[in-house]
DNA sequence: CAATAGTTTAGAATTGTTTTAATGTAAATG
DNA sequence: CATTTACATTAAAACAATTCTAAACTATTG
């Protein structure tokens, strides 16, 4: 179950130490068998309610930033009102519940892929991500 | 060259009356023969300077929101830092520059339509648009 | 002309995020 | 091991985008 030297690993990869607070970020977001989204404030949540362990917002933000910047994270713009982050580090696409405000992976069974005839002269291409909003059937889509 | 006629109806449809400060934010918007992309923070600066009409910031939001909600605008979420907003209400994709933070249409010749093989159970798909992001070829990307 | 409904505004409040500065802890040095 | 130095945690302050409030203003209606 302890997983800490592969937590303790990511953390120096990210020019981090590995503290308690951190193991603890660790091990919400890397033990999971499944990737998943979440925002600062659920991560936070996370960690007190379900790991019992005190943590500074700070370092929270610290941490998942420096591991963002490394790619064991990344972020994922859906709206303006908060940020998202994916422990799914591979370009991949997303469906967008409206109903619910939930972030779903797009599998690539899913989507054909996308081509993309002409891009910007002297640019290169990073990525290219699909976003598909849906909403159920009877629903007024503002 | 005055357009108020097409102007109030516009705001008469998004429940607004016709008043100087907001004619002035349509002339902003829907004037320009192409579409464009802005911030309101763009916006309230263009109305302050070109037009040197003082305007109230409360004022700008309740009718880019009131627009929105018509659908005269759309707002495109690229970070979280701000909202970016959109004169073309078209489904449609964007280039994002990277190295200038521009927000570019990618016209439908230039990209080939994105074919989503399943959906999620129950949910209607409400709108398929792709971000492709790019940086000049020289460049870290974090 | 009232009375009423809607509008503008400055500023306050709120929210998500970043920064600060003090205190705490671990690593390195000798 | 004691000391020094580097890094970490934290609460609270600062910040920036956005939303809300409440008072003054304007237009519309009866
Ligand atoms: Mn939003
Ligand atoms: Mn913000
Ligand atoms: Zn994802
Ligand atoms: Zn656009």
């Amino acid at each position: 179950m302890s997983n800490t030297s592969i937590y303790t690993e990511k953390l120096r990869e990210s020019g981090l130490r590995p503290t308690r607070q951190r193991l603890k970020i660790c091990e919400v977001l890397f033990s999971p068998e499944k990737t998943f989204h979440f925002t600062i404030n659920d991560l936070t949540k996370m960690i007190e309610d379900k790991m019992s362990e005190k943590i500074s917002l700070a370092t929270v933000y610290n941490t998942i930033h420096a591991f963002k910047k490394k790619g064991y994270l990344k972020e994922i713009s859906i709206n303006s009102d908060k940020s998202y982050f994916d422990t799914n580090v591979t370009e991949h696409h997303h469906f967008f519940d409206e109903d619910t405000n939930e972030l779903i992976d797009c599998s690539n069974d899913d989507i054909d892929s996308v081509n993309i005839k002409k891009n910007i002269t002297g640019k290169k291409i990073k990525s290219v991500e699909v976003l598909i909003k849906v909403a159920s059937d009877n629903q007024n889509q503002n």
